[in-house]
DNA sequence: GACTTCATGTCGTGT
DNA sequence: ACACGACGTGAAGTC
């Protein structure tokens, strides 16, 4: 890893252009070659960057100024993407052996919110139980397939953010599910939209579609059992 | 901006909780507060971090390490999101005085393309002629709204890339559209989807609907006349 | 302040 | 390699 303090100027062109006029800011390379331009604010995406895998070249203008070109070496981008230095005036460069990294441990999405609410199916609408997670279909796996108390299909759709693409895509389950007799023989198969949150718009798309609405409390379904075993 | 490098370990505890392992790592304290934990390896994105507004408390633990806790001040947030560092051996501490960054200048990005096209929507479509840009409908603005050269109305939806969730977007545009007698007098409004890269989903389900799909040249669009004067 | 849409999104996962 | 969906998505613009 280095790491340059410097006043500089960059200039990047692939996807779209965009250009940095000059200032003081840091610049980060990393082992695989990747730059980062960090402003001392904004948050932690940095001003400019090239995604590894690519090459750093340092040069010089006609008038002595330092000037790094970054270049993509990506296979697919047609065009390779470019970044631009020029470095007018370095206030520090140091480089840093940083070794591998671990790597990161998590917990908490939605995968873990599927697994609870595959434990608890009743806690979205009464007499509800589980017949199957990821279940499959020809245009990808619905994340809870259950059985009303009537004996009836439900899809349940989860998401820990509920919009309306979410909902668009358990209406396309429906869709599918619905043409299927196996599954329609006491009734069309129902749909819930369950989430921590529903948007506005999301619940009024879903009631209009004669999908349910289920907000999640996480917490509380955790409070239930502890699943942790299952999950690691 | 404080840059230091040091063997740490990283626990997060907000949405999700992550956890990273003891290793040598970088970490910027920007002028805002906000907090970045960098490998040297990955991509721009940090492995952990925390986005201001936030606070850092420099503390010890028990056994004397140095333990920084970096608490979120946000005002949504419940449960304050907190980052704990633990330093183990600090390689490296520095302060540099960046400030202000005048900002990034962009070219290239949606807006953009929808100016390309509303100055040349024949490319679309033979005999295509703009009406407006950003027609105002009930549940938003569609992006073009022309005329064909039999005087139909016709909705362009423009995304960079075209994915399944643009088609739907376009989609709910023309239902509404379609029930307005204003529109359809000359025939139901077309949809027509625009982008610059259309996945095969998409394609196929635009099909499906009657939507037809455009593949958008930026460049080529870009040379038939100079526009940056209105970018800018 | 809530909500919507865009992004050089990035990142993992399954085919 | 490619396609698809989740993300501590973040960030900008609008109402």
């Amino acid at each position: 890893m280095r790491i340059v303090v410097a006043r500089c100027q960059v200039d990047y062109a692939g996807r779209l252009t965009a250009h940095l006029p000059m200032a003081t800011r840091v610049i980060m390379v990393k082992a695989d070659g990747s730059v980062l331009v960090h402003s001392d604010g904004g948050s932690y995406k940095p001003l400019n960057w090239m995604s590894p895998p690519c090459t750093l070249r340092e040069g010089a203008t006609d008038d002595g100024q330092v000037e790094w070109t970054v270049t993509s070496t990506a296979s697919g981008k047609g065009p390779g993407d470019t970044l631009r230095i020029l470095l007018e005036e370095v206030h520090s460069d140091s480089r840093h052996e940083l070794g591998v990294d671990p790597g990161l441990q998590k917990d908490g999405v939605e995968k873990h919110l599927q697994a609870l609410l595959a434990d608890h199916p009743a806690t979205l609408a009464d007499g509800l139980t589980l017949v199957r997670r990821e279940f499959p279909t020809a245009i990808g796996p619905v994340d809870l397939m259950c059985r009303d108390a009537a004996g009836a299909s439900v899809a349940v759709e989860i998401k820990r953010r509920g919009e309306i693409d979410g909902v668009e895509q358990l209406t396309r389950y429906l869709e599918l599910l619905n043409r299927d007799p196996a599954l329609t023989r006491l009734g069309p198969v129902r749909g819930i939209f369950a989430a921590q949150e529903i948007k506005p718009q999301a619940r009024v798309l879903a009631t209009d579609r004669g999908i349910a609405c289920a907000v999640v409390d996480y917490d509380a379904l955790r409070g239930i059992d502890d699943v942790e075993d299952r999950l690691f």
